[in-house]
DNA sequence: TGTGAAATCGATCCTTA
DNA sequence: TAAGGATCGATTTCACA
């Protein structure tokens, strides 16, 4: 897949702008990056194909949504051997109210973000993660109020 | 900003739909939620305007972007009146390495997303939080290692 | 890799229901 | 609110540099 090709600068104003304007029009997109529509095209197909572009998405208003809470559950193993992560990774995998999980460095293992509908459910996913044979020793949750400061993207620099 | 609006079962699946493929083209997505192109545009206009959908994004993957380091930062103010976290939240929007700030409740007050070109640009910044005067009373820092499962958008129930 | 032209397809607006 | 049709703009392919 592509795991060295290396982005040129064309590539990289690419990418910042679709990050940011995700339903840009390619003609409107190669104008900006000085390129014809058809190379701009081909740069942006290539950029997906080799995966860099992972995706397009419309970023919603959760709180706007009824979805109910959206947690932050910080996860620590007993354990730490391949067989242990890959099963609690598997476990979460299966979990469709678990949207998002890091693997981190530090005192913690995973950082999970989770969506329920209320504290019922969450109460009773939570008896999962501790009473459950995923080899988790300790659980710590979070659960989100506002969003100062909405992520849009990573920088990218411009040269 | 009509934050009363009532979403109905096609705004729904036309929200679940953008938010999985945001560049998908208007007419395709009128023919899935079964509308006219017209009336289906008409629908994602307006949901752009109240503010449902706030914006279209390309998911870029990070370990290709030799962004550096990806850190997820727990943040303990020394007190809590709005004052205070409203000094705070002002302070980390005009810092450009804090992409995302949630303020959670719990033990801790403030859980932020810091992408930072690596550790020497992380221990100055680290600085600014526990040196300067935002009434930070403790930071506890993960760094990302690895994404087992990468968020694609919340659930949105089709009924 | 890039350009420009040609053909197809999509977005958008307006009218009518 | 929705549909249909007209118009204008965008996407995509291809021949060529």
């Amino acid at each position: 897949m592509a795991a060295d090709y290396r982005l040129d600068r064309i590539d990289r104003r690419i990418l910042k702008i679709l990050q940011a304007e995700g339903r840009l029009t390619n003609q409107a997109l190669a104008s900006r990056v000085a390129l014809s529509p058809s190379a701009c095209l081909a740069r942006v197909r290539h950029l997906e194909r080799i995966g860099v572009i992972q995706g397009y998405h419309a970023r919603l208003d959760p709180f706007r949504l009824d979805i109910g809470l959206v947690l932050f559950v910080e996860v620590i193993l007993e354990g730490h051997s391949p067989e242990e992560q890959a099963r609690f990774e598997a476990a979460i995998e299966a979990m469709p109210e678990v949207v998002e999980a890091s693997h981190v460095s530090g005192d913690v293992d995973y950082l999970l973000k989770i969506v329920v509908a209320n504290m019922m459910e969450w109460t009773r996913l939570r008896e999962k993660f501790i009473g459950g044979d995923l080899g988790v020793d300790r659980i710590t949750t979070h659960a989100l109020m506002r969003k100062p400061k909405i992520f849009k993207g990573y920088p990218i620099s411009d040269p």
